[in-house]
DNA sequence: TAAACGTGGCA
DNA sequence: TTGCCAAGTTT
């Protein structure tokens, strides 16, 4: 770390972790009694879903499967209508499988390795870093987005971070992250809970971040973004909105559905067709041998 | 590398 | 009302 960073980082670490330690949620899965598994579930159902539509499905599967054999135990399609609708249920999916993996190959532990970590279905660089830290104290440096927001502003002095994560930014936040493995842990989720409760995207409440007297982008006059433009996400009438209905069906219904059921909440037939043979694909629909589908067995 | 992948709340 | 955004991963 050069001495413009460490400067940096000193300040920083000064104002945010005696913020932190006034400010942090009160979050279930941040309990000392969860278990790594909890810690686990929780960060693949925080990918891209808000902490207050994941509390309580989170609630609802840790005490059904309170451990990966548990849930390795369920069938497929029994996470994915636990999901609820949570979205992207593909990761009710990948964590059944990450959990017969845990059975299967490591004693029915979730690893404390990061790159271990990373091996699972449907854990990324992200959430091997989140659980590394937030489950077992390891020091490791997570990026979220919440993080690239906050050094975006409070370092790099723009308004928000390019729309791909950059090198230059995993290397920032691996800068900042302080040597000693628990505070490492908690740099990493004050960074998060500051770009979640102040530091936020849309209307941040500047007047009562810790940092404003330190931040480059507060400093500089809280110039707009003028990096690249940042693609919204298409819905009416797309592929994803036709999967969402149909699994919705199958998540509805007690047993097997028939075809014609699944492609009546969907007015364009040839792109239900094409969206049910893809939900077989990608394993979220069983077909049976009588026209009829269910979620996986 | 960029596009696909759900859902709902908020400005 | 419409668009943006939320603790990303996979291909």
């Amino acid at each position: 770390m050069g001495p413009a960073h460490a400067a940096t980082a000193a300040a920083l670490h000064d104002r945010l972790l005696p913020w932190y330690a006034v400010h942090r949620r009160d979050l279930p899965w941040r309990r000392p009694g969860c278990s790594p598994w909890g810690v686990l579930v929780s960060e693949v159902m925080l990918q891209q879903t808000p902490v207050a539509r994941v509390q309580p499905v989170w609630q609802r599967w840790v005490a059904a499967w309170p451990t990966p054999a548990a849930l390795a135990a369920s069938s497929p399609g029994d996470a994915v209508r636990a999901w609820e609708r949570l979205g992207y249920p593909r990761r009710a999916l990948r964590l059944h499988a990450a959990a017969v993996v845990l059975r299967d190959e490591h004693g029915g532990v979730v690893p404390a390795q990061e790159e271990v970590l990373r091996t699972l279905p449907g854990v990324g660089d992200y959430t091997a870093a989140a659980v590394a830290a937030f489950a077992f104290g390891r020091r490791s440096t997570v990026v979220d987005t919440n993080v690239r927001r906050v050094h975006a502003r409070s370092v790099t002095g723009a308004a928000l971070p390019a729309p791909a994560l950059t090198r230059a930014e995993v290397a920032l936040a691996a800068a900042l992250l302080p040597e000693d493995d628990r505070e490492a842990a908690t740099w990493n989720v004050a960074v998060m809970e500051l770009g979640a409760l102040v530091c936020t995207a849309r209307s941040p409440r500047c007047g009562a971040c810790p940092l404003r007297d330190v931040c480059r982008w507060r400093l500089a006059g809280s110039p707009p973004y003028d990096g690249p433009p940042r693609r919204g996400q298409a819905w009416e009438g797309t592929d994803r909105q036709c999967r969402g209905r149909m699994v919705q069906v199958l998540r509805d219904a007690s047993g097997p559905v028939g075809a014609e059921e699944l492609h009546s909440v969907w007015p364009d037939r040839a792109q239900s067709d094409r969206c049910l043979d893809a939900l077989v694909a990608d394993g979220l629909v069983e077909p049976l041998e009588d026209a009829r589908f269910r979620l996986p067995v």
